[in-house]
RNA sequence: GGCGGGAUAGCUCAGCUGGUUAGAGCAGCGGAAUCAUAAUCCGCGUGUCGGGGGUUCAAGUCCCUCUCCCGCUACCA
């Protein structure tokens, strides 16, 4: 359970962050973690910055997919769901994310919720008759677009079959919708699966079924037995269960009005069309933002269970290490666009971006700080090449911001690295080695202004990689807790004896 | 079919509302330095900016057209 208070005057600070709530009809695989990572980098960099933020995910557990899944493993729906879930749940902890609300749609709170939300809906909610392919032997409706040869891809035979079925006039919400993402061109991102989305409604809507009636895994459609609620109904009433609803709806509004949600591209969608449709209906605020990302393939090929060659995150972060797991994913490619995962390009990263660039260039400092003793006289009488590598030390944090604002997760991280960079060339520039004996003055500034530059670092590398962050912190003798203590000056002292973070084996 | 996105150095890509010799990272070649995890820094690119046509004093950047690639086109989470 959340230990989440929501606010009586809610901050305009706060932030609501979110991941999908995982469908638990498998296992873990890469793609889970890195809508979650994402999120959990958000959530880092802006709390970092002193905004509250309310940070959920969690598991979808019902549908027919799910009860088949249980039954195949010869096992009760709950009991499968609590083993499945608690996979995701071991993911959490694998991934380092940080404080969150855990939601499970099996859950009291989250039933109630949509139970709930189905009734704030009702004006919009009619009983009608939905007909379609049905195939027996896969017991699911199949769409017109993928029979073949009337038959269900599985090659089982369907047949047409009407059943009651409860409906929400999706269709009276085109317009609406279609204002919404005009006057809210921010509200779907990135830009080109705006278009999608914005194609998609013009091209008409049709109400959709809200209900089944074939299997009984879900939440009960309130006093209509035996239908049971669609299970994106279901889903995606999480986000505001999470903020505490049905209790405070005024509140989990405005608290909507905060909300980034990340999803996959294959799930936009639900989030951009039919979730602003309900929450419309419902009367209660329209997020932010909705931000799709992309998809990963392996070693160039879409990663799939035949193939056998799915991405497992608990194997790649105990072979590779978290922080270059993490680091990798929002290096690699721009967030929002497909990429290749590759174990050549993830240890070449590591070595090149981590160890080499980063690694290096807090090691060349503070070791170097050892060798004069380990205790630094600290000196901020920069000349002008020395405070220009101070000032844009001082201001990373404020362009990541800009960054992380529009989920520009890569920029965020380019930004880091131009000052690494920078921060390296000035070491071979100013070659402190050769003052040791002869300008103490400039020997203390020069470390100074990197002492502050790698303080810099470490915070704009602390929402993606907070194991490597708080390694720095512990070096330079910083707490490490907010962006605030950037504009806290160095004061003489004795610094430990640094260990390279991340070393080169052989 | 309809709608949308894309085609720029060996690879991955930047190039906003058109304006000096088209850029970055990686890879490759050469050099400097030696504080550091042999880690760093500097220098080196004759690219038909997919083809063709057009607008303009001026186009990778706008218009037309052709070729090729990708995404979306609902009840599947």
């Amino acid at each position: 359970m959340s230990n989440f208070r929501v606010n009586e005057n809610t901050d305009p600070a706060a932030l609501v962050v979110t991941t999908p709530i995982y469908y638990i009809n498998g296992e873990p695989h890469i793609g889970h973690a890195y809508a979650s990572i994402a999120a959990d980098i958000i959530v880092r960099f802006k709390r970092l910055d002193g905004c509250e933020v309310h940070f959920s995910t969690g598991t979808d557990e019902h549908g027919i997919k799910v009860a088949r899944s249980a039954q195949a493993a010869n096992a009760d729906s709950y009991e499968f769901c609590n083993i499945m879930s608690g996979t995701f749940q071991n993911m959490n902890k694998a991934i380092n994310l940080s404080e969150h609300d855990f939601i499970r749609t099996t859950e009291e709170r989250h039933k109630k919720s949509a139970t709930a939300f189905w009734k704030l809906l009702e004006k919009d909610i009619y009983k009608n008759t939905y007909a379609g392919w049905y195939s027996v032997r896969d017991e699911e409706y199949v769409p017109e677009s993928e029979i073949v040869d009337g038959k269900a891809p599985s090659g089982a035979p369907v047949e047409w079959v009407e059943e009651d079925s409860y409906f929400f006039r999706l269709s009276s919400y085109q317009e609406r919708l279609l204002r919404y993402y005009e006057e809210n061109p921010d509200f779907i991102a990135p830009p080109a699966r705006k278009n999608e989305v914005v194609s998609f409604v013009r091209n008409g809507l049709k109400d959709l079924s809200i209900s089944r009636s074939k299997f009984t895994w879900g939440i009960p459609v309130p006093d209509a037995a035996p239908h049971v609620m669609y299970v994106w109904v279901d889903a995606l009433t999480n986000y505001i269960t999470s903020l505490g609803f049905p209790e405070n709806k005024d509140n989990v509004s405005a608290m909507m009005r905060n909300c980034i949600h990340i999803v996959g591209k294959e799930i936009l969608r639900f989030h951009a069309v039919y979730w602003p449709a309900f929450l419309m209906s419902a009367g209660i605020s329209l997020p932010k933002r909705i931000f799709a990302h992309g998809w990963w393939t392996h070693d160039g090929q879409k990663m799939s269970k035949s193939l056998g060659n799915v991405v497992n995150p608990f194997d790649t972060i105990k072979n590779y290490g978290l922080d270059q797991l993490r680091y990798f994913l929002f290096r690699e490619v721009h967030f929002g666009e497909d990429g290749d995962f590759s174990e050549k390009a993830l240890q070449d990263r590591t070595s090149y971006d981590l160890a080499n660039d980063i690694g290096n260039l807090v090691q060349r400092v503070l070791a170097f700080i050892q060798k004069l003793g380990g205790f630094l006289t600290i000196n901020y009488d920069f000349t002008p090449s020395e405070k220009i590598l101070f000032d844009n030390a001082r201001e990373l944090v404020g362009k990541m911001r800009t960054k992380i604002d529009k989920q520009d997760l890569h920029g965020a991280l380019d930004t880091v690295w131009s000052l690494i960079a920078e921060s390296n060339k000035f070491v071979n520039d100013m070659k402190p080695w050769v003052l040791v004996n002869t300008d103490t003055l400039r020997l203390n500034a020069i470390l100074t202004v990197l002492c502050e530059s790698i303080k810099a670092i470490a915070f704009g590398i602390s929402p993606f990689m907070p194991d490597t962050a708080s390694k720095i912190f512990g070096f330079i003798n910083t707490r490490g807790e907010a962006f605030i203590e950037l504009e806290n000056n160095f004061t003489d002292q004795k610094f430990p004896v640094p260990i390279p973070l991340f070393p080169k084996e052989k």
